[in-house]
DNA sequence: TGGGACAAGATTGTATCCAATTCTGTCGGT
DNA sequence: ACCGACAGAATTGGATACAATCTTGTCCCA
């Protein structure tokens, strides 16, 4: 599972951290992420520190701003558009090679999965419940056995999971883990095609539940943030 | 064209460049990309080199070997079927939006493009018609406005490279332009789905010149590649 | 002659230092 | 009171120095 990587192991320990923490909405889009702070809270050097923010960049998931540090990404809508449709090409086609390889083990973990996101959603702790209903996406990605696809998958999921930070409508109800036992089924029955169709549609109502016109939710900066809450100023 | 990126700038330089030469196969895999001999050759300390590395590292063109520095990345033939794979979900859609929504400019562009992979073909620069080649993908891919799509296009095309350089079969003709003239036609015609069926194609065709059957064609080290050329060891 | 142990050299990994840029707060002018 | 300029502080960018690890070559012994 954990296939050790060569590359600096700190360094992806401490982008690892940061990225879970991003995923289960502990660090907003728009925070600010200090070298020293972060290089502080892990005990280690600014260098591994700038090593893992460059990975979480690439990844789309900060933005290194030169000179001024590295911020969590705040996807634009544009951005949002592109994330669904990417994720559009990729997962409904993977799904359905997953459910046809599946193996009882493998659907045994998805199964877990869903007992914890329900778990999760019942502590509501949404935040994890957010992360964990990602890595259902993931694992299927892992069983359809395609690596390259999963690495762009789990890149896109986090993405998503910032676009859901900042674009969410509350008022619809998310409700995740409907879509993900209907998958679950058609994965027990090795229904490749069904697989793909209720992909597809839960990509679609993902998109559709969120508010992807005008405004980009969330607080960006401190500044603007408490601008906000506390209608105008003064 | 050219967004100015506002992470580090030289290492981005960098990267491209030898991004480029992995391209246009003056790099063959499996060659060794020693910090200090890149720092020299471009005059940077090895700082720089090192961000640059890692991005590469990231895009999957070089491998990271702890404590025993960068090499130009050799993909398994698993790791080839992977790419064909993603390619094969990513680009014939992209290629029918692209055919879609593509304007006189961006067909002068692409037909600019087959023009100058001629001209590299008839000057016998083999490696610059297969970097030509590949810009031929990736600019399909931004004439579909989906920049996120086009990223990942980008790198599995820049792996496509390196599989090309190890499992290409020299019989078989590749003789990309024809397909590519073939894709500019349908272009032209704001045919979609054409050009999606084309594309599904060319990818099958462009698969189908590889061998991925056993051996790793290319000289991965030295060593192997002395022990190879020079039949049994003394 | 072949193989293993050891030492010197080379290369990478990390920390620290200094320069460059940006941010913040103050002062002075209008 | 508002705006701009300026100085100090803080933060990031990059280079260098040192430590850790690997490679290479030699020597000794079986």
């Amino acid at each position: 599972m954990i296939h050790s990587v060569d590359a600096d192991i700190d360094s992806h320990r401490i982008a690892a951290r940061i990225s879970q923490a991003i995923h289960e909405h502990r660090l907003a889009p728009g925070t600010k992420l200090s070298e020293e702070e972060v290089a502080g809270t892990f005990d280690v050097s600014r260098t591994i520190v700038r090593a893992a923010l460059q990975r979480l960049a690439h990844d789309r998931l900060v933005e290194l701003k030169r000179n001024r540090g590295a911020y969590v990404a705040q996807p634009t809508v544009r951005e949002a558009r592109e994330v669904f449709e990417a994720r559009a090409l990729l997962e409904p086609r993977t799904a359905r090679s997953a459910a046809e390889r599946a193996g009882p083990a493998d659907i045994a973990l998805l199964r877990r999965h869903i007992d914890e996101e329900h778990a999760a959603m019942h502590d509501d702790d949404a935040g994890r419940a957010l992360y964990l209903s990602g890595l259902f996406h993931i694992e299927i990605a892992r069983i359809a056995d395609q690596a390259t696809i999963a690495a762009f998958i789990s890149q896109l999921i986090a993405r998503s999971s910032l676009i859901i930070a900042l674009y969410w409508e509350r008022r619809r109800a998310l409700c995740e883990s409907h879509s993900h036992h209907a998958l679950l089924a058609a994965f027990e029955q090795k229904d490749g095609a069904r697989a793909e169709e209720l992909m597809t549609s839960h990509l679609v109502d993902l998109l559709a539940s969120l508010d992807l016109r005008r405004p980009p939710a969330g607080a960006r900066s401190l500044k603007e943030a408490l601008a906000l809450s506390t209608g105008r100023l003064r």
